[in-house]
DNA sequence: GAGTGGTCTAGACCACGGG
DNA sequence: CCGTGGTCTAGACCACTCA
């Protein structure tokens, strides 16, 4: 990489950014091979180790999949739920379900103190929100408030939500922007009047108690980009997180 | 590595067994310094690129640490509470506070069909029950009860896990076995009654939502060892995961 | 200055997948 | 068979820490 030095990255950080870059630009769609180790150095004037040290990192942060004697490969987009499964309780066996996704609408509003704080905005700064209702064997099981920066996003419409495998999906066709999660809080709560209307939860029963996901996203870059609530009722199912 | 191949393994991946193996025979205690890579190639046999592979691997799994220009360090053992901390609602600032542990007590009971399948045990085998209370500031704020198969931990004491700095820290200090999360799951629920009085949530008050995680961890060699129940109360504060 | 880990290169061989 | 990624080696230079 003859003088593209910049900020005196090393060379391998420099490849993976550039990859990014051109991931980011829609270069490669989903399961799209990347070329061949041995063409990348030579494109980019770095050693073939020095180009396999930055697929493996990019490997292992979900963004390709590689198979031997075949090639690199963009990975696909996670969808919305993220690295978590809904699971029947007391079972640590896994039947990864589907799970259906209702897109319910999209409005705009304005960051309150704390969001505003974690997405790095002025107090009052315009937010998209999205609301989108998750259904297990046809029951709400949870429901998704997703709060964007507006101005990140601006020209966002209704129908590319409606008509979509997800959020994500969606920033990332219309936006090119890939999002990955930086940090996620749990908290158990009593289920809010409005939401329990939205999950179904209605009438004489009693107060129910609900599993409440905070979740924070960023850029590649790490701008962060995505502030989502998440109401889960988990008296049916749990909510799992693998490692490793 | 001259002719110890053994299944076929790749070097690397013998270089970082090795290396479990010797570690968790308490060969060296938290923040030795390890060999430097040239020692540890010359003593093993294999070329230093390989040494550093399996270091690698091993620092990004959190058992060691490396300082440049200084050297290769063993990890401290995690606390008790993993990788979650505990905060404040709404805030993804992180003050990364302090909790007291408090042991309660060791008992033994039986596996019921859940546990014994999720630990790889036959039904009604024998398990090793801890209590333990996290307080902060003073005021309960989770209650853990681990189950540990009693065959492996033959010999516990509870003065080992009154004075000590968690479960986890006494079962590498007194047998050898460091154990890593395999996967966890969260639900809310209310807080039964026992539990409730444990936590200090008496009287008349309301029904209390309470965060429900269940935590299966297993050893370096991968076979299922604790499983795990925290009922957290997170009126005052949440659970939080970091990614990355 | 000596010793450590971090980067980078060049070359070798192996294991796998597909034509 | 060829091209791919996976492993392994040897050697070079750099950046950092510490005596």
């Amino acid at each position: 990489m003859t003088a593209n030095t910049l900020k005196r990255q090393p060379l391998y950080v420099q490849v993976k950014q550039l990859l990014l870059q051109r991931m980011g630009e829609g270069e490669w769609r989903a399961h799209d091979a990347l070329p061949s180790e041995w063409e990348l150095a030579g494109e980019l004037g770095a050693s073939q180790g020095t180009v396999r040290k930055a697929l493996s990192e990019l490997e292992s942060a979900g963004l390709l999949y590689r198979q031997q004697g075949r090639g690199t490969y963009v990975a696909p987009v996670p969808g919305d739920w993220g690295d978590a499964v809904l699971l029947t309780p007391g079972l640590f066996s896994e039947p990864p379900d589907e799970l259906a996704r209702e897109f319910l609408g999209l409005s705009r509003l304005n960051a309150s103190e704390d969001i505003a704080d974690a997405l790095q905005l002025r107090r009052l700064a315009p937010l998209l929100r999205i609301r989108q209702l998750w259904r297990w064997h046809g029951a709400p099981v949870a429901l998704d408030d997703v709060l964007l920066p507006a101005e990140a996003f601006e020209g966002m419409e209704a129908r590319w939500l409606r008509n979509s495998a997800g959020v994500y999906a969606t920033l990332q066709q219309r936006f090119g922007v890939r999002l990955r999660v930086r940090s996620e809080q749990f908290r158990a709560e009593m289920l809010p009047r409005e939401e329990a209307g939205l999950l179904g939860v209605t009438g004489m029963v009693a107060d129910v108690p609900a599993l409440c996901l905070l979740r924070l996203s960023e850029s590649m870059d790490g701008r962060p980009l995505e502030w989502r609530q998440r109401y889960c009722l988990t008296h049916q199912l749990a909510y799992t997180v693998k490692h490793d």
